[in-house]
DNA sequence: GTCCATCTAAAGCACTCGACTTAGTGAAGT
DNA sequence: ACTTCACTAAGTCGAGTGCTTTAGATGGAC
């Protein structure tokens, strides 16, 4: 347990900034917001408090996803200790899910992690920032050994694509249904739980699914077979 | 067929800035490119082309689409055509995945426009752009019916759910496929034929999982049962 | 109680932004 | 040949940006 050692008068501004941070990326992207609003946002009188606190936007970035870690690291490791030896495939893919609906339901409302995953997603050099931090974990990788034992007859490309998919429908799902929460638009799930348990049964689906139904030809071919096809839409005007 | 009726100076520049403007919003986001480094981009010396030629972003972003949506669309009902009574839930996934994974096979590589989805996807505003375009045709509509007739037995709940699903998994997997493939990174599919033959096993797969087997509780209950946990991870400082 | 590193406030700098104005170009229509 | 009008070039404007500097405030260590 790193317990804070005390309070003092900049780690309540980081956080702070944090916390601020992270709301206005999840609802304006993390391009859109600059280091100025987020300051401003947070009451800091300061041009450029969030570039003394924190050096670049991606290292802002990744004290955001931080605070979020160590809780859901936390969970997947109690799930993982749960499970026994004839845990099944649904097990251990609540491990996967679990620990991101868990969170996002202790969390106090309104959520922004979620929105905030998905838009840091979207920018491939902070998506490999989020990867190395939720993912990477140790409790992670013995969920996706647990997975790969229990397929050991999906190739090794199959299993990755399968992580990825899963990985995918994680974030998105789950940024889907808070951006929903907030607007108070209709959600297919009452709570988190609910969303849990579909998503849980989504990422079993795929992975049930035999490896020859979704055999690769393992061809070398290269892409593109007809590769000077015309773009045939014609470009209408647009605008007034 | 509308035939373009003849190439006007501006009817080119127009569809300059629309190829330009997909390419820079799939490397960098939409939002984090402006107006004025498209038209620079485009080789316009004029600052506000883009602004003159389409009115707002959103307008320049359902430009973009547009330039797609027809060969999808017309791929989508031809498939829909091949179909005959004994379709079965793999056909019609197929009508969902290959519209898209065969006209990004069509494209001259290197293609944009998987990247650009997944932009888009990111911002809520252009997402219902999206949706509005891609999703809400005829032959769309005609996929959407054919699945639910298919599984008669599951709750429309569950159904929209699954339908997100399938266009999340659809939309990102394509978009990180893309971008492996321009880094030079590794692929989990050799072709974009593969591709869908892994997608459309992945998203059979979520359609076929039993409905009780994700079934809702149907609770009436909101959310977040604990909504007042601390967030505990202490915010680390990380700046130099 | 004093000291001093840490933190915050405030302002300046060169730059880019969208929106707007004005002038100029060039091809189609007559 | 001339007019017309869709289009492009070029520049201005205030607002906003990241980055840097300087001065002042805070509060724990001694």
């Amino acid at each position: 347990m790193t317990s804070t050692p005390r309070p003092t008068r900049g780690s309540r501004t980081r956080a702070l900034i944090v916390d601020v941070a992270e709301r206005l990326f999840a609802e304006r992207g993390i391009a859109a917001v600059s280091n100025r609003q987020i300051g401003e946002a947070a009451g800091q009188g300061n041009n450029s408090a969030v570039g003394y606190h924190f050096g670049t936007k991606a290292d802002l970035v990744r004290a955001i996803v931080r605070r979020h870690t160590e809780a859901m690291e936390h969970r997947r490791a109690e799930l993982i200790a749960e499970l026994d030896d004839s845990a099944e495939l649904r097990d251990w893919v609540g491990c996967l899910v679990r620990p991101v609906t868990d969170h996002l339901a202790s969390l106090p409302a309104p959520t922004w992690f979620g929105r905030f995953l998905a838009q840091a997603d979207a920018e491939p050099t902070l998506r490999q920032v989020i990867i190395d931090e939720v993912a990477g974990t140790p409790a992670m990788r013995r969920v996706v050994e647990g997975l790969a034992r229990l397929r050991p007859h999906l190739p090794e490309q199959v299993r990755l694509e399968r992580g990825a998919m899963a990985r995918i429908l994680i974030v998105h799902v789950t940024a889907e249904r808070e951006s929903a929460l907030h607007d108070g638009a209709a959600t297919p799930r009452a709570t988190w739980d609910d969303t849990a348990r579909g998503l849980t049964a989504a990422i079993c689906g795929i992975w049930q699914v035999p490896a020859d139904a979704a055999d690769t030809t393992d061809a070398d071919a290269d892409d593109a077979p007809d590769a000077d096809a015309p773009r045939t839409a014609p470009t209408r005007r647009e605008g007034a």
